[in-house]
DNA sequence: AGTGAAAATCTCTCAGT
DNA sequence: ACTGAGAGATTTTCACT
């Protein structure tokens, strides 16, 4: 993986404010030319690190129907299938799986028919139990991660130098100030895992 | 509230896409022209439907730690307190009320230090009980409401024309095609939320 | 990786409908 | 509310460091 610095955090804390920011305006607060800020966004985005441009909408003024947080208990082997089609849904908008194999996801339904909108988004076969609660304030809260700019250890919270590494866990991408402290994060995350249980 | 038409959701819907694509490529797409697609983003903005232009981030590539939902049991008196804390809160990413009174957020953590990482975002001594669930995949799904473009009466499902009304219940915005629509709403609403207990 | 300058593109303003 | 045209701003390209 590329190595993110300090500018590159910058950058996104700046675009995740107001996206659609001039470039120009971010190279002076970030002290480059704007074709420079042009090319480390170009990278963010093929890194992956920004998925896309997009807008933080208040739904409740768009979309009808009752906001819901609906927990899945499922069969570990019927997770993929599950999210696959959640993610393609209408009306959801959140999906969170937990290292126990369960799937919570929030969703809009129309306030008569929240059961029938459930089993449209998910194939109630597949699942051996599910509960859903009514939620009234549903709310993301964008931001890159404050003051705290540069990236830390996982495992002991130090600045990740060149020197440390990143792996793949469970999913997400974890980094780490050196070997020891990914070994030692792993063991943690598997003994985690298994007392969720 | 102003009367949300076709062409804005479609706009809304291109913008959730790519937030920084021209706004003459939006008019071509919605027969405008570009001057009247940046008057009706304006106004989506001025209204609150649009609350920010952002950036959907992979954070897991970002931010050190574990990823986390957390529940917690609270006196309704100490909702508004927590969760204020929570939106300013490092690491958080979803703040949700369910209508019980319970609160539900995600946040990413040290691996070695969860609950200390919860016991700084949350005053831990205004919370009845909490519990904590390890996730391993967040997701956030930005779409407006795909297919289904007009808005639709949260009761009975039929569109809302500019005969329908709107209220805001349990801090939600919601559109009705008639008065009686939204009458037989709220029962329901307030029988679902007694149910829930 | 970054810069500066020119070319291309996009947004905004405004008079008019 | 919308359009079209022009002014002004922004982004991209490219040769160079």
């Amino acid at each position: 993986m590329r190595e993110l610095d300090e500018t590159d955090l910058q950058i996104l804390e700046l675009l995740t404010e107001d996206a659609r920011r001039p470039f120009s305006d971010i190279a002076e607060q970030v002290d480059l030319s704007p074709p420079a800020v042009s090319d480390r966004v170009d990278k963010l985005r093929e890194s992956g690190v920004i998925r896309r441009f997009t807008l933080d909408l208040d739904r409740s003024q768009l979309r009808a129907g009752v906001p819901v947080l609906v927990r899945l208990d499922l069969p570990s082997t019927e997770v993929a299938a599950v999210t696959d089609n959640l993610r393609e849904s209408e009306g959801v908008e959140h999906v969170f799986v937990t290292v126990e194999g369960d799937v919570v996801f929030s969703a809009r339904f129309r306030s008569d028919a929240v059961r029938e909108g459930i089993d449209e988004v998910v194939d109630l076969k597949r699942v051996t139990d599910y509960d859903v609660t009514i939620v009234s304030e549903m709310e993301w809260v964008p931001s890159v991660g404050g003051t705290e700019f540069a990236l830390t250890c996982a495992e002991c919270g130090n600045t990740v130098t060149s020197e440390g590494e990143s792996d793949r866990i469970g999913g997400n991408q974890y980094h780490f100030c050196c070997p020891s402290c990914a070994a030692r994060f792993r063991e943690q995350y598997e003994r985690f895992s298994a007392d969720a249980e």
